[in-house]
DNA sequence: TCGATCTGTGAACGCAGGCTAACCTGATGC
DNA sequence: GCATCAGGTTAGCCTGCGTTCACAGATCGA
């Protein structure tokens, strides 16, 4: 049987979509509702307000990065980690890059915080491989990678998915080993 | 004498620097004017909308674009052009790149199209170095470069505008050549 | 059978903020 | 001198939209 999605799920996931095709400030919380099956008003049964909606939302995706970084330090795997997801979950990963604005001053900079620590595991993974760039270099070099990666999601490209991912990391290589 | 900067451009550069701070849709057209030494409604004075301004400001960016690349076909002094377009105008390209969404439907077009005619110098700039790729593999390698070195302008580092060029420069070129 | 709770609805509220209206003033030209 | 106009000002309108309210139908334990 098909796992009867809770409705908070539905809602995240019309969420997602909607955000990543049409922009936090764009959509309605009707709009949200009414893609998930109820009126806007029952939105506020599951979220206290449209702005914790992106909360979750970019938490979430601020958690799998996170988690692909615990399971390894390897460069290699971090990239071809990183890339699937940037390739798997289009919708989230644009989502949090464009809308990080929006979240409120305390969350983003807890937002920020997980975020710089992600780059910290990516820098030392990186170090030993180009001990030529001083600290500052290597910070700009990592961000700048990962920013390619991240904004990829909203690039259209005829290219499948599979077809992306091996771009992506030959980029990602390339950029950080040359 | 301070070349008396006519009010317009005031407004224009006060609203570069404020959508880029704090986004498109969290910046009031008080704020705006104030910014430029007028009140709000003075600013209608100048420009038709809140919209117009964040038009003419992307506008403005693609004029930029679109003028460094007719100067030279060669990709590296491309890549030089860019990269000291996106240092040395940070607040402009920022702005383009987050806040296109908020742009009226047309105007968005018109943009993109501006957009993928750079590209298409770019890649053809690219082509003949990259025999081994084929037109979706270079489409999405100078998407992504340009993804990069556009949204770097967000990015905040120590190094000061020099050494930002020189490691993006690098950046760009290993993944576009390697 | 009867509350209690959970989840949904339609109606309405409140307010932020873009924009308009009406008025003022100092240059400028005839 | 006087009409005109560019460019400001203050006050206020108006709309969209996030949010709240009061209520209704299931579901369920006692």
């Amino acid at each position: 049987m098909t796992t009867a999605a809770p409705r908070r799920e539905l809602l995240l996931e019309a969420a997602a979509s909607l955000f990543a095709a049409r922009g936090f400030h764009a959509v309605g919380i009707d709009d949200i509702g009414a893609a998930a099956g109820i009126t806007g008003p029952g939105v506020y049964r599951h979220f206290p307000s449209k702005q914790a909606l992106l909360e979750s939302l970019c938490d979430r995706t601020m958690d799998r990065m996170l988690a692909l970084a615990t399971d390894s330090g390897d460069l290699d795997t971090l990239v071809d980690l990183h890339v699937s997801l940037v390739v798997g979950e289009r919708a989230l990963v644009s989502v949090w890059v464009r809308e990080e604005r929006a979240l409120a001053e305390d969350v983003r900079r807890s937002l920020r915080r997980r975020m710089r620590s992600y780059e910290v595991i990516w820098r030392e993974a990186l170090t030993p491989s180009r001990p030529d760039l001083d600290s500052a270099q290597l910070a700009l070099t990592v961000g700048a990678v990962l920013a390619m990666l991240n904004t990829t999601s909203l690039i259209e490209n005829p290219l499948p998915a599979a077809g992306r991912a091996v771009v992506l990391r030959r980029l990602a290589l390339a950029a950080l080993l040359t």
